[in-house]
DNA sequence: TATATTTATGCTCATTTTGAGTCTAATAAA
DNA sequence: TTTATTAGACTCAAAATGAGCATAAATATA
């Protein structure tokens, strides 16, 4: 691992840095600004000049992106004892969500970079339907580390944890289920009979597959049990399974989708991501972008009239090829209401 | 304000501190531990051995306080700019949120002391309905700290927020609204008309108090503006407004509730809380006491049923004075599904 | 020009969830 | 035995949700 320019600072006494996950939406894709070829988020240690860390964060991240960023909130602290400042203490970082309007992307400096997010986690894109990998590697390979837990009580711990997180069906199935009496009704019921893919449970699944070793940046990676059984890891799998980043700053990205994914169900914050002005399909795919996963069209509509959070401009749009749309703008009036208010999002179509 | 002897370690080069908000509910209430006469909360530095922070909490608390403390949340980290070290760092905390449960409360070390979370935060409880203070006291200088704003439009920003974190009926009512056209219409509707109290803004609510100079630990306090206006505060404010803490403890308590309100929704957090055995009732007292409202008890059990998290024990308990309760307890075996999967709690009553 | 294709938007409908009420059961105290 | 009190079963209307059909207004293509 190499150090690079934006943590070169880690020699002094400070032990206190903030990380940055800022997102925005462009061309209906989810993007976080990444720092060092992609392996870095933003980042600078808090100094004594910073009268919060707010105020840190947003000092860091203009001087190495050049972005203006709006909305701003915390998302975690962590300790990282394997970086130790000059009296031994470990370096703790604090990071924080930031929220960038698409038209705000102005000239970046060269090691800044947007970088779709769903490189670091391709296992979060459902929009053209589940992954294949999901099925294909993933839930074998977890299924592998499930069994190789010493007593069968965490076995199946695993097993319901894996099932909970990855929207498989019956974990049983998966795990030899012996053949039952009714042989026809039985094999019915273990076609693949999908649960549910609850798309906030991002950073969940990236611990799981940490804790299993499946990962780079895990401290057992490659996981040693898979030669125990016959799963076996594809050729391709650095490939598949993500690009890696340095430290912990994919957990990061991690935990930031995971409480975007969360909040967006009860919180306008699509606002902090729009431009001034859009259609509702544009809206729509943009919320998709963050979950993952396609929603209802005219339940998406019914709920935002609800709200009663946009207004018609009066004008509309013939960007796209069919019908032209209505343009909206959010209505700023309310704003502090938004802040407060639940707004609820349809569930998935 | 005295130092006390739980944070004399700020000489050291460290700038890092951990801070516990531990919970528990004894007799149907909600308490907090604290140490230094009720006005600090467990804390500590960060220390090089630690490998954690979820280590270094387990360990300052445990010293501190000698309670074992199961389930643990971080919560928020807070900087203050007005406590340094030897080399100038400000001193961050990362504040923790620890559920205790009732049995577990053993001999107390001399200054760990349990407190009724209210006697910090008395408006938040509405257990026998909404406080007087709120609408007698609280409301009416808020009112007057918002027209003391330079602009009409942060005037009316700042009422619209009192109304929404305070429930009060329209703005435009407390506010001298001018009388409407059909006179007899309009006065009807303005009637003390109450709109919704949001249990889980306790730490908004808290930031607008200190924000408006209202309580004892804003930098304003006294504030001056009410000289300009007909509000006063009563002579007993200082008990009134609750129990003042050093620094910002009391803020971190204010978080500690939203987080747990909020949490409590859907999230069954309240296992963490209750002894083995148990009642429904005491069960929905319990929630009670943290969400400090009523609730109904018909939906409370049919979404306790639904949610299939407790199992009967074939007891029953006549401790109370009616007809005996059966007795339950939780479901462990489902103990993992319960960390991830949605459980809701009913409206208030 | 006619027709298919796209996209936007309005409307319906069955089902589930929610809020709130009534009624019965089983005990202790009076 | 009566009364007060708490537990617990059942009902019902209103609202929210998930999923579909139908229509409107544009573009692309035959």
């Amino acid at each position: 691992m190499t150090l690079s320019y934006s943590h070169a600072h880690q020699q002094g006494s400070g032990t206190t840095e903030v990380v940055a996950v800022l997102v925005a939406i462009t061309e209906h894709t989810a993007r976080v600004l990444t720092v060092d070829q992609g392996k870095l988020l933003p980042n600078g240690p808090l100094m004594p000049l910073h009268r919060s860390l707010q105020a840190g964060v947003r000092q860091w991240v203009e001087e190495q992106t050049q972005q203006p960023l709006g909305y701003l909130e915390q998302l975690y602290t962590f300790v990282d004892t394997n970086r130790r400042n000059v009296d031994g203490h470990a370096l703790v970082y604090v990071s924080y969500l930031g929220l960038v309007q698409e038209t705000q992307t102005p000239k970046l400096p060269s090691q800044a970079l947007w970088r779709d997010w769903y490189d670091y986690f391709p296992w979060e894109n459902h929009l053209d339907g589940a992954p294949t990998i999901i099925t294909s590697f993933i839930v074998p390979a977890l299924l592998a580390w499930a069994q190789e837990a010493d007593d069968a009580i965490t076995q199946q711990r695993r097993r319901q944890r894996i099932e909970l997180c990855w929207g498989v069906g019956d974990a049983h199935v998966l795990s030899q289920q012996p053949p039952s009496l009714g042989a026809s009704a039985a094999s019915r019921e273990q076609l693949p009979e999908n649960k549910e893919w609850v798309a906030e449970h991002v950073l969940l699944r990236y611990e799981m597959l940490y804790e299993a070793g499946l990962i780079p940046e895990a401290p057992s990676y490659p996981p040693s049990y898979l030669a125990n059984v016959s799963t076996e890891l594809p050729k391709n799998w650095s490939q598949l399974i993500g690009e890696p980043m340095y430290y912990d700053h994919r957990r990061v990205i991690a935990t930031a989708i995971s409480r975007l994914r969360a909040k967006i169900e009860y919180r306008p914050l699509i606002f902090g991501l729009m431009p001034e002005v859009f259609t509702l399909s544009q809206l729509q795919q943009s919320v998709e972008a963050l979950s993952g996963v396609r929603l209802h069209k005219q339940n998406f509509r019914r709920l935002l009239e609800a709200q009663n959070l946009v207004m018609e401009t009066g004008e509309s749009s013939s960007a796209q090829r069919g019908r032209p749309a209505k343009l909206y703008r959010f209505r700023h009036d309310i704003e502090l209401q938004s802040l407060l208010m639940d707004s609820k999002l349809p569930k998935r179509k």
